[in-house]
DNA sequence: TTAAATGCAAATCTTTTGCACTGGC
DNA sequence: GCCAGTGCAAAAGATTTGCATTTAA
């Protein structure tokens, strides 16, 4: 499957309209399959760099819809910007404190033998998990 | 131990110097001996209502110091704000997502049994765990 | 006395919005 | 042609910074 085809079928099963800038970015996010973790501006700067014309605002309006669309996760980390992660799966994250990267951590190797419970009249929406990393001392 | 003395204790084991407006902020972060979650907006609406004169400005500075001098741990929650959590151990956050409010979680009820590994070279920092409450459906 | 802390306004940074224009369907 | 999508600039928040003034030690 080509990286366009991927985008077209991403888009169309959330039923948004196939645009020229929403198949840039959604084929810089998952056009080879991967796994990826965005900020509106580094995703910016990357259509960019490929000759895509896109505003900035467009990126980040682009990444809502794409959220709103349940294509993508948003996650906060660390106040100042948020990150947009392309595997929508509940699944713990690392981040790279020197490098302000994200990354996601193998979900396997995580268990949680137990959970709080939630207060009276509420549900755990979901539990996110960061785990973050510095370089080892020495 | 009243309040006055709590604060003064707090901020002369981080050798920070009790100037008025730091003693104002302490007072009401941990004057009462009780784990507080704040906003630099909430603490200075609050230290406002005590009749205190704080700028705004210095709210956020002397946070960010409290921060530094290992007072208070910083919570990123929603990318928006940032909340300041006068519970500096390693504990899990209940995030309550229709009033905006964070509150601790109980710690004990909390038991990972297992952890991915840091990459190579690198080591964990912390582990950040929110647990997003909703109102339950129906 | 003097270095640290404060207050204010202005700057910065991320994100959203208003509105005219463009382009899928 | 219609309405969603886009671009731009301007607005909106949250937070930081520069600099003159105040204050704790």
């Amino acid at each position: 499957m080509t990286p366009n085809d991927r985008a077209l079928e991403w888009l169309s099963g959330a039923k948004l309209r196939p645009t020229r800038q929403r198949m840039a970015l959604a084929e810089a996010l998952i056009g080879d399959g991967q796994h990826r973790h965005v900020t509106a501006e580094s995703l910016f700067e990357h259509a960019k760099g490929q000759g895509n014309k896109v505003s900035l605002a467009t990126v980040y309006n682009t990444l809502r819809a794409f959220c709103d669309a349940g294509l993508l996760q948003e996650v906060t980390v660390d106040g100042a910007r948020s990150y947009f992660d392309t595997n929508t799966h509940d699944h713990p994250h690392f981040y790279w404190e020197d490098e302000s990267r994200l990354t996601d951590a193998p979900a396997e190797q995580l268990r949680i033998a137990q959970l709080p419970q939630a207060p009276e009249g509420l549900e755990i929406a979901s539990v996110d998990v960061v785990i973050r990393l510095r370089k080892k001392a020495g």
